[in-house]
RNA sequence: GUGGUAGUAGCUCAGUCGGUUAGAGCACCAGAUUGUGGAUCUGGGGGUCGCCGGUUCAAAUCCGGUCUACCACCCCA
């Protein structure tokens, strides 16, 4: 028989693997209790017009998309945002506000795969409705450096790049740079840092025409190389459209309560003005901002941004939104690296070594011992006794309880603290009791 | 979807002027050890040398294709 191999990109997750993954689940829930965000899930496999909606039809290329039985156009979710938006819309009258919601799911995209990225990867999701102002990106972006921060990541380990589409746009108006062609500016800023600059400046030329190119590339350069609010106000200064020119301003407005809050909740370390970030969502609106290792060796460990006008196209109200997702791929790359992959070792509590003839007042004792919350293990073959304290020593447990015949005869069993090498006799009526001992020390 | 590199045991790898029955370490199982430990020693299971085809008396080895992985591009929600 030949073997039916994994499909490209996919993961089995053996049980080593498993208690990561557990582990990422669990630090996430918790930072994002710690913040007042509910939990949610959506269907894993959606119609194919949910993500054609938001993103237009090229994007099918990167989809698991699919005819079922029903004769359905549908795809497997590549984002939880559609779904969300979705969600959100359904029930946009009755939502409490603001909504925090955040979810932890499998995300399927039909790429090649490569360092960082997979067919199949688990995101982490939180997102914000219901709030216009920065107040909204504030708590996000504390949530995501918290979401990371849990995991042993210091301000040496990663950054969070802010950048703002909204800014970008007047920047380019006062220019009188609009519509298409902003959008193709904005493509060649994506890609600034890692094109030539022949490259980059022939893109621009292209977009812009060559005429305009040069003094533009410059104001980009200049802008992209901005670090603190300061500077960006001086540049922002130098428009020939007086509209976008207030426009800017009233961005910078914004900016400037948004990095006195992060500062004022400790993250002034972790957070950078960073225009060069645009990415390449169409649909975000405002602020957006990215998590980077700070070696730049890695992928992004997590995006998001401003979407205030999805909801709306989901059939839902003109709802502000915004959101950010970490995926697990990047993450664990990262945390491997740096040595900061918890050990993970599942162990149980108490072991028993069942000798001839003693099986039944061994199971009787496994039963009490687990009503009682005690995870417990035993050999499952009777077999020689080095053997099962070797089993023992390795299953992790705390206690070794021995039930062999001359024990059973005298009413006892014997209880050895593996890591102490101890051991005393204790009747089997006060196992319980002997054990619990043991575990309260 | 495009290009480059690679594929030998569960894992890390050795093994080519083409030549007997393909090896090591780790891991796993058993015995030494039928009542006390993660050690040690001995043994064992596990491979159609990724797959298909070609060249050859003979292919893990050379050639072609294919699949898969890694790296980069496109894209990155």
């Amino acid at each position: 028989m030949e073997p039916v191999r994994l499909l490209p990109g996919f993961r089995d997750f053996y049980p080593e693997a498993f208690r990561l993954r557990r582990h990422f689940a669990t630090i996430w829930r918790q930072v994002a209790g710690l913040h007042g965000f509910s939990e949610y899930d959506g269907p894993v496999l959606e119609a194919l017009d949910l993500f054609r909606k938001k993103s237009g039809e090229e994007i099918e290329r990167q989809l698991f998309a699919f005819t079922d039985k029903g004769d359905r156009a549908v795809a497997l979710r590549p984002e939880m945002t559609p779904t969300l938006a979705r969600m959100v819309a359904a029930k946009a009258a009755s939502l409490r506000r603001p909504v925090k919601w955040f979810s932890i799911g499998d995300q399927f995209r039909y790429e090649r795969q490569q360092k960082g990225r997979l067919r199949c990867f688990t995101q982490f999701n939180a997102d914000l409705l219901g709030e216009e102002g920065p107040a909204a990106e504030v708590e996000l972006i504390s949530l995501l450096a918290a979401s990371l921060r849990a995991f042993g990541l210091t301000e040496e380990d990663f950054c969070i790049r802010i950048s703002d589409r909204t800014f970008w746009i007047h920047f380019l108006e006062t220019r009188g740079i609009t519509g298409e062609t902003a959008r193709g500016v904005l493509g060649v800023v994506d890609k600034l840092e890692r094109e030539s600059p022949e490259a980059t400046r022939q893109a621009l030329g292209a977009v812009v025409g060559e005429a305009a190119a040069d003094p533009l590339l410059e104001a980009i350069r200049r802008l992209v190389a901005v670090r603190d609010l300061g500077e960006l106000e001086a540049i922002a200064g130098n428009g020939v459209d007086a509209g976008a020119l207030g426009a800017a301003r009233e961005r910078l407005a914004l900016w400037a309560e948004l990095m006195a809050d992060l500062e004022a909740i400790g993250l002034g370390d972790f957070v950078q003005v960073d225009l060069g970030v645009v990415r390449g969502l169409a649909y975000y609106t405002g602020f957006v901002f990215e998590a980077f290792d700070r070696k730049g060796a890695f992928r992004a460990l997590a995006g998001g941004g401003r979407y205030d006008g999805l909801v709306e196209l989901f059939g839902g109200p003109s709802l502000p939104a915004a959101g950010f997702a970490v995926g697990d791929v990047v993450l664990e790359e990262l945390l491997r690296e740096r040595g900061k992959l918890p050990p993970l070792v599942e162990a149980v509590d108490v072991y028993l070594v069942v000798g001839e003839n003693s099986r039944r007042p061994a199971l009787e004792a496994a039963a009490a011992l687990r009503a009682h919350g005690y995870r417990v293990e035993y050999a499952l073959k009777a077999g020689g006794f080095g053997k099962q304290f070797k089993a023992a020593a390795q299953s992790g447990a705390r206690l070794a309880l021995t039930f062999g015949p001359d024990e059973i005869a005298r009413g006892v069993c014997k209880v050895k603290d593996l890591a102490a090498r101890t051991e005393e006799e204790v009747p089997l009526a006060s196992v319980l009791t002997a054990v619990a001992r043991h575990f309260q020390a």
